[in-house]
DNA sequence: AAACATATACGATAATTATCGTACTTGCAA
DNA sequence: TTGCAAGTACGATAATTATCGTATATGTTT
């Protein structure tokens, strides 16, 4: 990924991860449930997310249907790296610790990152 | 915080932050040690900090000296409240997760972030 | 076919951030 | 005291992102 998506971009991206390949329109009603965007706002968004290699689309029919072609766990890796570096010197434990600073706990969640802790303790005996 | 700092107010934020108060031109001077950058630039950019209220001058001698006054605490707090939210659905587990997923480990952290999960698994038993 | 609803295309503008040039000020050294 | 070095002030412009209006095309309904 050259650049990172903005975030206005991320919402879009976010929708279209969740139910595959969407009309405009579809987008458009999704993002309106959260603040007040205008039909033909989404629609420049998207063309230029196209352009710029975020989205593809398939025009065979009259409502073009846009997908993205980034995925989700690049585009987070991208962005938690970037985070990591210009905001915790570089250490992603000093991000996890300060997530999860005042964080309630889910069950599952904790035992997948026990899990990784596990891992990385075995990795510095080594 | 009203609103997050850009990427380029963060940078001059952490020099700030690891030197204490600091002149126009010391902050310029390391800022240039990592792209190039017009002594101008630096100084507007630290004045429009200071009106949004990131820093605060001392104006008693003549070369001004700056400081933060936003604490690093909040600013990151901010920020990682801001990506939970906006990218992990609300969720600090997952961003902590995501964080790991391929670190090098580093015991004293190793130990910060196991105090931390234990005290999230005594919570979630209560 | 006419009118209407619903699409896309695309330029224009606003808002924000980043960058820099020029003018002006002030302390100090020759 | 004249001139230079090193500051600040500040407007202008560029770059990027966000927003929207208007034009136009295409189905659909009556």
């Amino acid at each position: 990924m050259k650049k990172k998506p903005t975030e206005a971009e991320l919402e879009v991206l976010q929708i279209l991860w969740k139910h595959g390949p969407c009309s405009v329109r579809f987008v458009n009603t999704e993002l309106s449930k959260n603040r007040e965007v205008v039909y033909t706002t989404t629609l420049k968004m998207m063309q230029v997310m196209t352009e710029k290699g975020f989205l593809q689309r398939d025009t065979s029919s009259r409502t073009h249907l846009y997908e993205a072609i980034v995925t989700e766990k690049a585009v987070k890796t991208t962005l938690v790296d970037r985070m990591v570096d210009t905001v915790f010197q570089g250490s992603p434990l000093q991000l996890a610790i300060q997530a999860l600073g005042h964080t309630k706990a889910d069950s599952e969640d904790l035992e997948a990152l026990k899990e990784i802790i596990r891992k990385l303790e075995n990795q510095s005996k080594s």
